[in-house]
DNA sequence: GGTCAATTAGGGCAAACGTCCTAATAACAC
DNA sequence: GTGTTATTAGGACGTTTGCCCTAATTGACC
């Protein structure tokens, strides 16, 4: 097989296992297994387990890059390009209701132990954050587009948190719910950014929207 | 030295560890080292690491139980209770900003662990979400005191997340005004639990609260 | 078919892990 | 004091960890 084949399912298979069980908690027998192949070549591909969470992490920093422009040409307003992030939470319910966010959970994790990797890590928020942030200066909230921003990013994040550990899937929709509410008064102007219960009770609108798809 | 005073002197630094280097990354040796004992007293007083973990959650129960009281007692009324809720991102914020919610961090190592005590630890999001929902329900909204107990909580979770990844203390401030803002006006009955930023420049009263003491 | 580099397999290494055991000490009843 | 229990120290166990090495196999090119 040729190495990038190989690198690339390595790259996968440590991506999905950080995610689902923690980097400290995955073994390299347990990537070399998932994989199919032996401790040695897997030694071949990478000399020590940052390098697989380099590789790791620049990968879902490509996946969050193609997905942010994917909600960017898709997306005929800032408000419907915000709710593409928005929706990720209820696309890729089932996985966060398991494992939580994907970027919260290793950032979390990356912290606690204090690794070099930590700010890399950040480096997807930062991603999110910046492109949250274009969003709302286009809608007209230049002044305050990045709190905006880090607001947004930390509500999904909470729900992630909340959802999973309580495992509880109304909620997640409950709270997207919200959080539409919040973002049209955002983008009407209303000074108050309106998060009322009022309209909660409709629905989110189920969109098959896509997830940060493993490539 | 009496067994009760060895024994707690272990849980208390067996918490402190687990809040700041996550759980599987505090090893025996580690928690023994703290506590200035061997590592053959230390197994006189648990067996297994997972009898630790427990000890710890029941002491964070109590503790938070004894801090809900607390601010029962303290506030006058149901919002000025549930600010003492939201104020434990101020009272706590070196912490905070440095490892994260002790609660959400815990719960979520454990659901990725899929460790037993997962239950045990999700019983603290449980003990918080019972109190504020009765303080929503004091404040008349008995109808949808549960999803703003659950909506409160999820904020407070995302704050703490993303403060401790952006290591931002502005942030949270910023947020904790956000979160007053829209406490004062579901406590108004506005249908629309306005969340402005037209209040939020305001700074956040910096009160003197008390933190989850480790007693 | 032969040559050589790329790739893979499998095992070995020291260190750290959770766990367990035994012997020494401290505390206290009588 | 002596006897007994509670507590502590320190080391040993088998396993697993991340990391490293060497030999075998593959596949492309001449």
């Amino acid at each position: 097989m040729s190495e990038a084949a190989t690198r690339d399912r390595i790259v996968e298979a440590a991506d999905r296992l950080f995610y689902h069980q923690g980097y400290e908690h995955t073994s390299f027998a347990d990537i070399a297994q998932a994989v199919g192949i032996s401790r040695g070549n897997f030694y071949y591909h990478f000399k020590t387990k940052d390098q697989i969470l380099d590789a790791v992490i620049g990968q879902r920093m490509a996946n969050t890059l193609w997905m942010l422009d994917c909600w960017e040409r898709a997306g005929k307003t800032p408000v419907d390009r915000i709710l593409g992030f928005v929706h990720l939470l209820i696309a890729n319910q089932a996985d966060i209701l398991l494992y939580g966010c994907p970027v919260g959970t290793l950032s979390g994790e990356l912290a606690k132990l204090n690794h070099p990797a930590r700010d890399d890590a950040n480096g997807l928020f930062t991603l999110f954050r910046a492109w949250l942030r274009r969003q709302f200066a286009h809608l007209g909230r230049a002044a305050d587009a990045d709190a905006l921003a880090l607001h947004l990013l930390a509500r999904s994040q909470g729900v992630a948190t909340l959802a999973s550990a309580l495992r509880d899937a109304p909620f997640v929709e409950q709270e997207v719910a919200r959080m539409e509410a919040w973002l049209r008064s955002v983008a009407q102007g209303t000074d108050a950014g309106t998060d009322t219960d009022a309209n909660v009770d409709a629905p989110a609108p189920r969109l098959p929207e896509q997830g940060p798809t493993r490539t």
